[in-house]
DNA sequence: CGTTACCTTGAATCTCCTCAATACACGTGG
DNA sequence: CCACGTGTATTGAGGAGATTCAAGGTAACG
């Protein structure tokens, strides 16, 4: 409901942390493709950075705006969304995250979370004390230049989807952005023989691209009657890449390579 | 127009650099209130980066898409703009830079520039080649701290502009941009008396708000008409801080702490 | 078996877009 | 000096696209 403000996130703020299950030698997101290497020391730092595990239960908090936040997250498995409301209700998803994601770097280096970030499913974070982020500046450069880049990143995808919400059709806004999930979630490994367990309801999307529910459900179906993708029972399909693309009114990128967490 | 992919930018690429007219020492950007003392170290390295000056003339490009960049570039006067269209020619500006603002740290960090940027005025840059900020990383925790800020509050400020196309309406948007830019124009000392010069179309304004060139004009004069601002012959005051911001739809934040350049 | 979350459909309305035309300021070349 | 083109702002009219309101349907859950 775009026009509600959701009072359902629950406060998981007081679910105490878990222990490290996955220790960062066997961490499973740097296997991922695209991911660089860390040289020892940097990889021996991580570990003495990563504090604990934390899960939050879907539709469960993780940061709430206006906070000051003490702590970085690293996704290890499940999605995220990041949204913001304004007063009077009206919601918009500004990006989501999936495993290998960085949260709350933004809330971290300004101060305070300019929105909430929120579970899609049952999340599992790897949790990094914020003062490690100094640690991190002081003592390796190349992790540094590896934060920016995320932040360059965030910024990148953010600027994808304002040319989206300001100039593409319904159509090629809806087609747009679950490329781009599918693109992510591939590259997260989340894919297999192009499908994917998609936990983003037609509410999200409605509020990702800028339209209202019914509008959003509407175009979706002249969209799904093209034989780009099928997607029910939360199960995306990709049936053709390049028909999806241009249905979105985008040329597929090439995946840009990846360092860090 | 929107819809016209703009040719008329000049490949000021071979422009040559200028002389350093302004020591860093003297930098009129580092007065601005709001940012940081450097250490000395920190200002000797800055001053060693700095390697020439460039001048863009009003309209020239400053960096193409998919352009790989070797340089870095701080605004040092003038106002610029980044800028990407489709391949039918729909253009969207997705942010704007003034003196003081880091330009191209995304094309430096990432490969290849994801935007043109353009002057909108005569420009002057300062130039840091790409490989400094390498030794900036290996050299100056407390700087690349500083980078890394930069692009996360690059991040908050699109976040913010998606919010306004994917949910306000017309004049919020309209409302929303014209009270960022007067915000960050003020803090870029470049108001007095609550008057500025503003380097802006309609048609600039269009294609940032995600309107049509029409719409906009319409909307504006409704705008206009309420008497929070006066905006002709480009120049534009702001009469009425509070209402502006209710016409955006916006709470008025406080200026965040600023570093860096 | 009622509640909740999500998806779907129809109808009326209005926002916003496109097309088209005018007006003014400016600079340039004849 | 005037004619012309260009960039910018303005206005009117008609129509497409998106919104809101309203209702109904299905599946999951306690």
């Amino acid at each position: 409901m775009a026009r509600v403000a959701s009072i359902g996130g629950q406060m998981s703020r007081r679910i105490p942390h878990s222990p490290i299950s996955t220790p960062c030698t066997a961490c499973p997101i740097r296997r991922l493709p695209g991911f660089r290497d860390f040289k020892p020391k940097e990889l021996a730092f991580i570990r003495s950075w990563k504090v604990a595990e934390r899960r939050v239960p879907a539709r469960g908090l993780i940061v709430q705006e206006q906070e000051t936040i003490e702590e970085l997250y690293t996704v290890l498995d499940g999605w995220a969304m990041k949204h913001k409301t304004l007063p009077d209700g009206r919601r918009q998803i500004i990006n989501y995250a999936m495993p290998g994601d960085l949260l709350g770097l933004q809330a971290s280096v300004d101060q305070g979370a300019s929105h909430n970030i929120e579970a899609l499913t049952d999340l599992t974070l790897c949790v990094l004390p914020r003062k490690g982020l100094w640690d991190l500046f002081r003592g390796f450069a190349g992790l540094s230049y590896d934060i920016t880049w995320l932040a360059a990143r965030e910024e990148h995808i953010l600027g994808e989807y304002l040319v989206a919400l300001g100039q593409r059709t319904a159509q090629e806004r809806i087609a747009f952005v679950l490329l781009d999930l599918f693109l992510r979630a591939r590259r997260a490994a989340l894919v297999t023989g192009n499908r994917m367990s998609m936990p983003v309801t037609q509410n999200h999307l409605a509020d990702t691209a800028g339209l209202s529910l019914v509008h959003t459900n509407k175009s979706l179906q002249k969209l799904r009657a093209q034989g780009a993708f099928s997607w029910e029972n939360s199960t995306f399909e990709l049936l053709d890449l390049e028909l999806l693309a241009n249905l979105a009114h985008k040329t597929v990128e090439p995946a840009p390579p990846r360092p860090f967490l």
